[in-house]
RNA sequence: GCGAGGGUAGCCAAGCCUGGAAACGGCGGCGGACUCAAGAUCCGCUCCCGUAGGGGUCCAAGGGUUCAAAUCCCUUCCCUCGCACCA
């Protein structure tokens, strides 16, 4: 369906009104910020690659900043909200040899038709800060920041065995590696191992740091900590040496050295150095090993050969003999292994296959709750800590103990290995940022001078390799140190790198003697709301963390040890609960929800839907019911501006309920908004639209209220839906832009909540009488208030410590009431709880206030009475939040 | 296997941190208002029983703490995600 422009009928036609809305906010530059902005709310998305395209998930994500970056604003905040291009990657490589053009072109273009979608979706950037990752004044930092980074020793270039992937002929990052059968992120093949020379950044540097610094993420998803912990992968143990005669000490590295004496064999990786030097005498071993490295075949859990050397351990003296299993892990500890069978499960499972002896060497500690009778390490393995058996001058001590002894006592060393390995940079394209080295033979790697940076990429050719490497001119230099010929570094920086500061960069976007201004960036920093996909989880974001560590160190930051204080992770849009994707042929295009609903139906559809983290069902019922919303908001400000709806100028009853709506509605909404609860606060919005249709159909409005409440409307979705709010805004004659308008100001109502549950009980129990006692008709309802006294009972009720019926009655007024006080104070003591409420006065003028809403309904007259005014025989049933009711057929 | 997050009415889903109403909302279903009619809109109902606001059974299952548990604690089962022959 399409919305016609029709005015008679007050809709609006969001192909006149969001363009033009569009164009009203950049005239007004109502996006900007100024750079002597103190602490502003810096709200920031993920900045996109550039596909050309806006999916559904951009929307999603571009929708949730941009509301909150409106909210603040709204709330008077400064607000840092900037939208650049992540825009360096083969995806542009592939292109441009597809489609006969270059990379640079193809990314411009991109950019362009992606820069429309987004003001087309009314998206409010400070596009003076936009940041573009290809052009060689972002880039140049890359580079500049790469030689800060080799000053500091945070660069290595080294012999790697690497990732390559064979289709997009490149290296990558461990991180970039996918799953068991190992395939590239990008393109899904298989990746292949090869050994090449290769820059990377050092990041185990700071491995301790990054992971420690998690605990205090408080504003991050746990899942998300919880993926960099795994990824980071610490493990505390120790390091001792094996002597192998006739090859010398071979390290192992283990969690468990309290059971070094019930070693019963040793193992090496098949990738080990020592394996590998065995095999070259060994036919044997090198059979396995080859099988071992082979894709092709799944070796079995408990395969191995035993090598026929033996290796001495050091605390029995015992020789162990040395096998060569695929159950050792090369990049795992030093890949060499003591196995003790009795205390480890793999090593159970190998001495089971190998009929290798099996020596328990610990016991459960007293206070375990294992028996050690029941323990059976010949069946299984006790894995627990516990005290040291069988272990000579040791037994006897606890695990944790001997841990510590035998580090000494065997030459040892305590370590902390990671998982995490150096950051590998390097990549074989053309479409990043060239590495800012030069390869002398005089003088090896040269850093190219800050001041002849940037070093630009040369012109691109279509060639099957690298057209760096083709690059003949280019390549050719002088060495910047001994000025003799030279050849420049063909690798190119890894995008990430790109990513890992560009939320420093739109802080000083156009800076030419620095990356960012470090007193600004000082200031600006952290991101306060961060927003993006959890496909970032660990490379982006842990990259990102990296670097601003880096940066605080070498004080081009003061003080800022992280980069982003809150992260959401958004969640999917699906269609039909699938994942949209290109290849299954299920996707929602915004560009035609645009085109037939508006943006801000879009927006306001995505916002209802759920919570920004979870994943929801796109529908077109929950489009048109988002459109359809937005259009009665605009009828029904349109009807009030034309002077269509009758108004008095005399508040009444009806006026203050809806007057205490509203400022309930504000309270609500502001609060759900500031917790990125979007939809929770979009309902309280529409409840109120509601109550101000019902309001204008029961009686005659109060003008005052009533625009009151349309003005609040046009606030509140303001951050959501701020092309029909400015619409609504020009019609209601408000002064400026809603955009630039004040948040309303929140008023918290003392005991509101006590005053809806009075109203919404007292109705519901109206219903539940006229439904069970069948009232075709009701003549009238009379609704009965409790008397004060019953009010002190349950007042006294409350403070008393157990003996509700004395405390009661120890007072002299209520002693008045003799019986009726006695039996009320028993009932209450036999609820055991007793609710707030409150008090006589102000429960009746609460109902008082509603009356409107039940005679509405049931179309009936409604009394309220006070206990002075109320029949005796009512008034018997009346409680605190809990009015005696009368209904007359 | 380790770790994280979950399991709420026909479906989706809030509440759980900070215990206190058969449990917000939406969809679907039922009834009603408006209408010539449909759509849109509006008002109810939607665990079971009930001719005056009552009673019963409920938040994966079981146990515990408490005057009081969807909410806190323990155990078990199931789901999703991440890591994983990790020494």
């Amino acid at each position: 369906m399409t919305a016609g422009s029709d005015l008679d009928s007050g809709e609006f036609d969001h192909r006149d009104i969001e363009p033009k809305w569009q164009r009203t906010w950049e005239d007004a530059d109502v996006f900007r910020i100024d750079d002597d902005a103190t602490d502003p709310s810096y709200v920031l998305a993920m900045f996109p690659y550039t596909s050309g395209n806006l999916h559904m998930g951009h929307v999603r994500n571009y929708t949730i900043t941009d509301a909150y970056a409106r909210f603040e604003r709204l709330r008077g905040e400064d607000v840092l909200h900037p939208m650049g291009w992540d825009s360096f990657g083969l995806p542009a490589e592939n292109a441009a040899n597809e489609r006969d053009t270059n990379p640079r072109e193809w990314t411009l273009d991109c950019i362009e038709s992606m820069r429309e979608q987004m003001q087309a979706m009314g998206f409010g950037y400070d596009w003076e800060r936009e940041v573009t990752t290809c052009e060689p004044e972002y880039y140049q930092w890359n580079q500049w920041l790469f030689n800060r980074f080799r000053e500091e020793g945070l660069v290595d270039r080294r012999a790697e065995e690497i990732n390559w992937c064979p289709s997009c002929e490149t290296v990558l990052a461990d991180e970039q590696v996918e799953g068991d059968d190992e395939v590239c992120w990008r393109c899904e093949s298989p990746v292949e191992a090869r050994e090449l020379d290769q820059w990377v950044l050092t990041i185990t540097d700071y491995a301790e740091e990054l992971l420690d610094a998690l605990d205090d993420l408080e504003g991050w998803p746990a899942n998300v900590r919880e993926m960099q912990r795994n990824w980071i992968g610490r493990q505390e143990g120790d390091s001792v040496e094996f002597e192998v005669p006739g090859y010398g000490p071979v390290e192992i590295f283990t969690t468990r050295l309290d059971t070094i004496h019930g070693a019963t064999f040793f193992s090496l990786s098949p990738g080990h150095e020592l394996a590998q030097e065995l095999a070259e005498e060994n036919d044997d071993i090198a059979e396995y090993i080859d099988r071992a490295e082979r894709d092709d075949e799944e070796l079995d859990e408990t395969s191995g050969v035993f090598t026929g050397e033996y290796a001495v351990n050091p605390a029995t003296g015992e020789e162990i003999p040395v096998y060569v299993a695929d159950y050792v892990l090369e990049d795992v500890g030093t890949g060499a292994l003591y196995a003790v069978p009795a205390h480890d499960e793999r090593d159970h499972a190998f001495a089971e296959a190998h009929d290798i002896p099996i020596q328990q060497v610990i016991e459960p500690a007293p206070e375990a709750e294992a028996d050690p009778e029941d323990i059976d390490v010949q069946e299984n393995a006790y894995t627990e800590d516990g005290v040291l058996v069988h272990s000579g001058e040791f037994d006897g001590l606890a695990s944790a103990e001997a841990r510590e002894r035998f580090v000494e006592e065997f030459d040892g060393e305590h370590r902390i290995e990671f998982r995490l390995r150096d950051w590998l940079i390097s990549r074989q394209r053309y479409w990043g940022t060239p590495i800012p080295a030069v390869d002398c033979p005089e003088c090896g790697y040269v850093s190219v001078p800050d001041e002849d940076l940037p070093v630009e990429l040369p012109e691109f050719i279509h060639t099957t390799g690298n057209p760096l490497d083709e690059a003949e001119e280019w390549k050719s230099v002088e060495c910047p140190d001994c000025g003799g010929p030279a050849t420049r570094e063909t690798d190119t920086m890894d995008t990430f790198v790109d990513s890992s500061w560009y939320f420093l960069r739109y802080v000083s976007p156009a800076l030419d003697d620095a990356p960012f201004d470090t007193e600004q960036a000082s200031d600006w920093m952290p991101v306060d709301e961060y927003v993006g996909g959890i496909e970032h989880a660990v490379m982006h974001l842990l990259y990102a963390r990296f670097f601003t560590k880096v940066l605080d160190d070498v004080d081009l930051l003061d003080g800022v040890r992280e980069p982003f204080e809150n992260l959401t992770n958004q969640g999917m849009v699906l269609l039909e609960g699938d994942k949209m994707s290109k290849s299954k042929g299920n996707v929602v295009s915004p560009q035609r929800i645009v085109e037939d609903y508006g943006a801000d139906t879009a927006r306001f559809f995505m916002m209802s839907a759920a919570q920004p983290e979870k994943d929801f069902d796109w529908t077109e019922e929950g489009v048109q019911s988002a459109h359809q919303f937005l259009q009665n908001v605009h009828s029904l400000v349109a009807e009030y501006a034309a002077g269509a709806i009758e108004t008095t100028q005399e508040t009444d009853d009806v006026a203050d309920y809806v007057d205490r709506e509203i400022a309930a509605t504000v309270a609500t909404a502001t609060e759900e908004f500031e917790d990125f609860r979007f939809n929770h606060a979009l309902q309280a919005v529409r409840d109120l639209v509601s109550l101000l249709r019902q309001y204008r159909e029961f009686t005659t409005p109060d003008a005052d209220t009533f625009e009151r409440g349309l003005v609040t409307t046009a606030k509140l979705i303001a951050p959501v839906a701020p092309h029909v709010a400015e619409e609504v805004w020009d019609r209601l004659d408000c002064d400026g832009l809603v955009t630039e308008s004040e948040w309303p100001a929140v008023d918290t109502l003392e005991g509101y909540d006590l005053e809806r549950r009075l109203v919404e009980n007292t109705r519901e129990d109206i219903r539940d009488i006229i439904d069970v006692a069948d009232i075709a008709d009701p003549e009238r309802v009379e609704i009965a208030v409790a008397p004060d006294w019953k009010h002190r009972v349950v007042d006294l009720a409350r403070g008393a410590d157990g003996d509700v019926v004395g405390t009661v009655m120890q007072d002299e007024q209520l002693r008045q009431h003799g019986e009726a006080a006695a039996d009320f104070a028993k009932d209450l003591a036999g609820a055991g709880h007793i609710d707030d409420h409150l008090s006589p006065e102000r429960e009746r003028e609460t109902l008082g206030r509603a009356t409107w809403l039940i005679e509405r309904e049931f179309d009936s007259e409604v009394v309220v009475f006070d206990a002075e005014d109320a029949p005796e025989d009512l008034l018997a049933h009346a409680e605190p939040g809990r009015p005696a009711i009368n209904i007359e057929e």
